[in-house]
DNA sequence: AACTTATTTTAGATTAGACTAAAAATATAC
DNA sequence: GTATATTTTTAGTCTAATCTAAAATAAGTT
């Protein structure tokens, strides 16, 4: 078993590398665990002791076989306890990382495996994300962000990258949630911004909203 | 907010205090949290200074006002759980605990006011224990140990005080639950064991066996 | 009352995880 | 290609929670 600690920064990691591909800067972990650059060493460097990470001092931190196990096991308890919160306790969206931050470190493989089928093996979070199956897979789906997404082009929303509770918030307002048909009327080439089509509706978007909104073509 | 391990020593010396009216005695908790004396004074000193617990030194610990508040909340959140995972999950009895043991120190007030609804708002966990309310209250049943109810005496089961799982499946090789009926056929002075009625069987059953069995008569 | 035993507390060490400040390595600029 | 800036690591300190060994207090016995 790992520690909690451990385990958040495997799941850093493993986003990071997600992310940019290729080993992660020990300042980008350190930011993303609000954390300090030398305390982020240190751990990295006991995450290697026990071989969980490749680490070569200066260039950069990978998961190994064993990390890449570890965090995606972590990932998958914590969307299946935003379903469970979402689905079964009628949270909304915006409400349910922090909980699932902590539930997701609780120890059962029982009590995964019985939630799992409790949900009826759901696929996705309620933000769109995949959920892994027990051995780790995780469901690759070719979505696109809406912000390289051009004129007359539409989609439906299947996922959301920021997850905050304002931005969350903002798309509840304007009746966006996962699954909504959107199509792009105008895109202004100087900002990036959009004019977007939401069932009866028009809205304007700033290219910052666009950029963390993922569409299915 | 607290740290598990306070949590837990809070929980153990409401327990022990309940238990035998009075200052606990710090081996006592010690026992309890399968720690040393040596620890359990450490921790008893720290929660003296946040003032959850009044202590002088070799005369023995009890909780404040403040600890039992603290206590209680984490005690209605351990069987609200418990009951989560033998109504929802269809997990048995005896293998709730150590999961609750873990989800009792999951923070967020919310969580609990909506689990609490879900399970449509439970007065006792599988092993008959009563739930806090919101405010703290305990409902107080008055209940008697077996071993202490005389010949021809009957009631029902409505608790356990072991919850070993042992214990518990011994109970239920038995098809002895929360809410069976169960009658004194006769009792040996010599060593208090009993034979009792279980519906249509007869069991014979040793002291140790009786003092852990609560019944309502 | 003095001796013996059991309980409890103190002293000192250890580990995980964090911090600050300083040193070392790498990247960027002229 | 040397100087400056940025990134990363090391060195040393801190706190919570634990331990062992030793000292202090309380309880029990003659
Ligand atoms: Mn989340
Ligand atoms: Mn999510
Ligand atoms: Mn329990
Ligand atoms: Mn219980």
């Amino acid at each position: 078993m790992y520690t909690r600690a451990e385990e958040n920064y495997l799941k850093c990691i493993f986003h990071l590398e997600q992310e940019h591909k290729g080993a992660v800067a020990t300042n980008a972990i350190a930011q993303m665990m609000s954390t300090k650059a030398s305390s982020a060493t240190d751990m990295i460097q006991r995450l290697a002791d026990k071989e969980l990470v490749s680490y070569r001092r200066y260039k950069g931190t990978t998961l190994t076989k064993e990390g890449i196990a570890v965090a995606v096991a972590v990932i998958r308890k914590h969307r299946l306890w935003e379903v469970f919160l979402v689905e079964k306790l009628n949270f909304q969206w915006d409400e349910v990382h922090e909980i699932a931050e902590q539930l997701e470190h609780i120890q059962s493989e029982e009590l995964i495996t019985r939630l799992d089928k409790f949900l009826d093996h759901p696929d996705y979070d309620p933000h769109g994300d995949p959920i892994p199956d027990k051995d780790g897979n995780i469901k690759k789906t070719e979505k696109k962000v809406l912000s390289e997404m051009s004129k007359s082009q539409h989609g439906i929303l299947v996922g959301v990258r920021e997850t905050s509770g304002e931005f969350l918030q903002y798309l509840d307002k304007r009746n966006i949630a996962i699954g909504t048909k959107i199509k792009v009327l105008g895109k202004e080439f100087f900002d990036g911004s959009m004019i977007i089509q939401v069932k009866k509706e028009q809205f304007f978007i700033s290219k910052k909203i666009a950029e963390n909104l993922y569409i299915q073509v």
